[in-house]
DNA sequence: AGTAATTACTGAGGTTACCTCATCTTGAGG
DNA sequence: CCTCAAGATGAGGTAACCTCAGTAATTACT
């Protein structure tokens, strides 16, 4: 199938343009997370515990996309590094709540902390119109 | 009780925005391999083949940022499905040069066209100088 | 109230896409 | 011609997921 010259190359461009930024900004995030020898997936995890308080394991799993099962095995990674612990949830005996422990609300904290300024290092290279055009390109693309 | 909770993430800063839509993007690109029951790892290899020719499963490491022990193990695969073939380098004894089939050829044209009009119509939600700015904008992050 | 269906978690085991290390063959330089 | 490096691969390992089956607790339906 073929399509008009021109326009192949600026789509093409774009969707790699965009993954090569991808590509770059991960690095970046791996970087940043180094200090605490944390993989990029429980980094995540920190970050919802920190932004939601207490969740159901099952919940954790919807905010991470994650299968049910697998949210077990990141509570459980948590768990081990002293970063979260699980919690009867008193509203259904079936379930778990995970908790931040101070060290994890700490971690996570820093965290953060340490992403903003890394994402905040990435993106200046923009001028401010460059970045609220991006802004809101992203928000168009991310829910159109 | 419980409260009811959203899975919508808040997307406070242009990283988190911008790892939306990559999330999306990528979907997009899974969808779009489907027809051909590719894994993206694969597709990425047909392309890097269906680019730069015949290839050494160092180069073909090389491109795709993988170890030279993980090529052997795409040629194995694309192999496997008649999508490529091994021959000697004839230059090197050592090396062995990964070549697309007929098949793979045939493959990696039809994917590379699949690959444009999902990219096309994931962007084409921006309008034309939205379109300009991102990919400037991507441009000067990625090279920044 | 008694039973059936559903929900929350987890054990067992699998997959994908990588990795390192050791080994074999071939090539290149002193 | 001898040593060292480079190309590929066997063996074995890992992270981060997955499905499927099972158990306990809850909710829904007679």
């Amino acid at each position: 199938m073929l399509l008009p010259y021109s326009f192949v190359e600026i789509e093409d461009s774009l969707a790699e343009a965009f993954w090569a930024v991808a590509r770059r900004l991960r690095h970046r995030t791996r970087v940043a997370l180094e200090p605490w020898d944390l993989s990029p997936s429980l980094a995540r995890a920190l970050s919802v515990l920190s932004r939601h308080g207490d969740v159901r394991l099952s919940t954790l799993a919807d905010h991470l996309r994650i299968a049910p099962r697998s949210a077990t095995e990141v509570a459980d990674d948590l768990t081990r590094l002293g970063l979260a612990a699980r919690l009867p949830d008193p509203d259904d005996r079936r379930a778990t709540l995970l908790t931040l422990t101070p060290a994890g609300r700490e971690t996570a904290t820093a965290i953060q902390a340490a992403r903003l300024t890394e994402g905040d290092r990435f993106f200046e290279v923009l001028d401010e119109k460059e970045r609220a055009d991006l802004s809101r390109i992203m928000r168009k693309l991310s829910s159109g």
